[in-house]
RNA sequence: UGCGGAAUUGUGUAACGGUAGCACGACAGACUCUGACUCUGUUUGUUGGGGUUCGAAUCCCUAUUCCGCAGCCA
């Protein structure tokens, strides 16, 4: 039932599909192409669940059609780019479980190509070197009712071909000079106002190294690319809908061996995080987390190690759909889909996060006991574990009260609950210490009731998990919250900083678990019952077991 | 003030002139050896105003609101 509603969701379309669907439908252009996409990250920081969206865009679009998609780093700027992202950036869709096969690209390499189509520009008269500084170029740019202005807009095509050449050369130093597209200084829409296609800027490349000193632009640089890797349909993120003209004046005045047509949809927005490269990177400077991979951030790392799974990240991304409109999507929809995958394949076991000792007085002292428990009761293939019972085990100490309260159904004074396949317990009372911190909860079991069950046919309303104090390991937990305290921390003239969460971390030291978990490693995925699902840190050893909270269980009882 | 976009329930997204649907959330109930899961049910929506039409979320006019753009960033 659940996969007939995600296939017929899966086959609906968006307004991207349908420019495609009409685009081969129409032929011309893309008569006999295959749909061909590419994904272009700059190599200058870690991808985002943001950019996983632009990639099941990118990488789905293609599949939904039959087509392929590229990987590409746009790397037309040294500036901040790195070799270091560049393999974080391929992991991270790889993770996703995407592939480029062998088209794995970068900009860097069709530098001389651009180089040529600048050349052609120039030979046409619709570029020139342009000798105003960036303060000149910023007061001559206009505004909103006046135009720009370039005193070098008529220079001979001559002229700017040897200046571009010299540029090139190194002749000039950064920032002389710049190449400019020749369009229309009175355009309403700034980026025609004759655009820079290209900057002098002496910096290594993390590629090309010092083979370039002059680098173009995006606006240039990526029409280029798309064309000579015989992209389709370019798709990106609305702020681009400005560009497509310019997009589209590349294309349309250079000699590319292609058409590719680009085409807009809005990015991700989610609430109570903040997804911009800058902020994400602040926070991490500045230790508000620790590190890129830090379980609270939205990187896919960071979601990786909190226990994310690439299916529930893609169905995420599938199911928020695609369109113009600018929209903030609730966490609790990604922590949904989450859960949807866990629930079905995670195994169940007992780890008391908050432990107090449940004495059964009427058990036998020294006395021990196994039982079968089966590992995932939507999974029967996953099998069973044995577990141990005796005189002594841990319980959490919000599963006892000594007062019963309204709808409260656990342990307290003459109430019986289930421990989880074991027995049916009731309450006899609990022992304080001098300062009234209860140390131990007292019970007497049923003997008649073993596993569980209760052949008499009575009701028993609270079932509670539980580990053996004979018989357990040691964890640490860390449960996670919403890094910020506001749905939107970064709107307006908020400073999302004012709104970071004090408790997005909490460290547990004195977890008890069964010792089934002893062996967990990176891969493996729990629900701890009751509480949500868990996963080892990748800083998880034999010795400290580490477990991260990816998700809570919805939780009917305790509404926060 | 110029240019380019967008407005459908609390959130996201469909409906392409013909019953406003789906998912998440919320609420209520059933079930339950996880207060989970699952199942059932309920609530809430076409930005406003005109017009065309037998019929408008959809077409036209108009108003309003929101988003993006004046880097030698991408």
């Amino acid at each position: 039932m659940a996969d007939e509603i995600k296939g017929s969701e899966l086959a609906a379309g968006n307004f991207i599909y349908d420019f495609i669907t009409e685009d081969i439908a129409e032929g011309g252009k893309y008569e006999g192409k295959t749909v061909h996409t590419r994904f272009p990250p700059e190599p200058n920081g870690y991808l985002h669940i943001g950019h996983a969206k632009a990639i099941c865009v990118d990488f789905g679009m293609a599949e939904k059609f039959g087509g392929i998609c590229n990987l590409r780093m746009d790397d037309t700027n040294p500036t901040k780019e790195d070799v270091e992202y560049v393999d974080a950036i391929k992991e991270d869709i790889s993770w996703l479980g995407f592939k480029w096969d062998d088209r794995f690209y970068y900009a860097s390499d069709y530098f001389e190509q651009m180089y040529e189509y600048a050349v052609e520009l120039i030979k046409k008269g619709l570029a020139y070197v342009c000798e105003l500084t960036p303060d000149e170029m910023r007061a001559n740019r206009g505004d909103l009712s006046r135009p720009a202005v370039s005193p070098y807009r008529d220079r001979p095509a001559e002229e700017s071909l040897d200046l571009f050449e010299r540029m090139r050369k190194g002749e000039f130093e950064d920032g002389r000079m710049t190449l400019r597209a020749k369009i229309d200084l009175a355009s309403g829409n700034f980026n025609m106002r004759d655009p820079v296609i290209y900057r002098i800027n002496r910096l290594h490349h993390h590629r090309t190294g010092n083979k370039w000193c002059i680098y173009p632009m995006y606006d240039f640089a990526h029409p280029i690319e798309d064309a000579i890797e015989g992209i389709t349909h370019s798709l990106c993120t609305l702020e681009f809908e400005d560009h497509r003209p310019l997009y589209d004046w590349v294309i349309n005045n250079t000699s590319v061996p292609a058409v590719p047509r680009q085409i807009e949809f809005a990015r991700l927005g989610i609430n109570n995080t903040v997804m911009s490269k800058r902020k994400l990177r602040q926070l991490v400077e500045e230790k508000y987390v620790n590190g890129w991979d830090d379980p609270r951030m939205p990187t896919l790392c960071g979601l990786r190690r909190r226990g994310y799974t690439p299916a529930s990240i893609r169905n995420f991304c599938e199911r928020i759909g695609v369109a113009k409109t600018n929209s903030v999507v609730e966490y609790s929809f990604l922590e949904h889909c989450l859960r949807e995958d866990l629930n079905i394949n995670a195994q169940r076991v007992m780890v008391v996060l908050d432990p107090v000792k449940l004495v059964i007085t009427n058990y036998p002292e020294g006395q021990t006991e196994t039982f079968e428990i089966e590992n995932n009761p939507n999974k029967p293939e996953d099998g069973t574990r044995t577990i141990t019972f005796s005189r002594e085990c841990y319980i959490e100490r919000s599963d006892f009260l000594e007062e019963k309260i309204k709808g409260y159904n656990r342990l307290y004074p003459g109430n019986e609950v289930r421990l989880k396949s074991a027995y049916i317990v009731k309450c006899t009372g609990c022992r304080k210490d001098e300062n009234g911190n209860i140390i131990e909860v007292y019970a007497e079991y049923d003997p008649a009731t073993r596993g569980g069950d209760t052949p008499d046919g009575r009701k028993v309303r609270g079932t509670i998990h539980w580990v053996d104090a004979e018989n357990y390991v040691d964890a640490e937990v860390r449960l996670y919250d919403n890094l910020f305290t506001d749905p939107e921390p970064d709107t307006g003239d908020k400073n999302f900083l004012d709104y970071i969460n004090p408790e997005s971390l909490i460290t547990l030291n004195n977890c008890k678990a069964e010792r089934f978990v002893e062996s967990a490693d990176a891969a493996s995925r729990y629900q701890f019952m009751r509480l949500g699902y868990f996963c080892a840190d990748k800083d998880s050893t034999a010795g400290h077991l580490i477990f991260n909270r990816s998700v809570s269980l919805k939780d009917s009882f305790n509404k926060r």
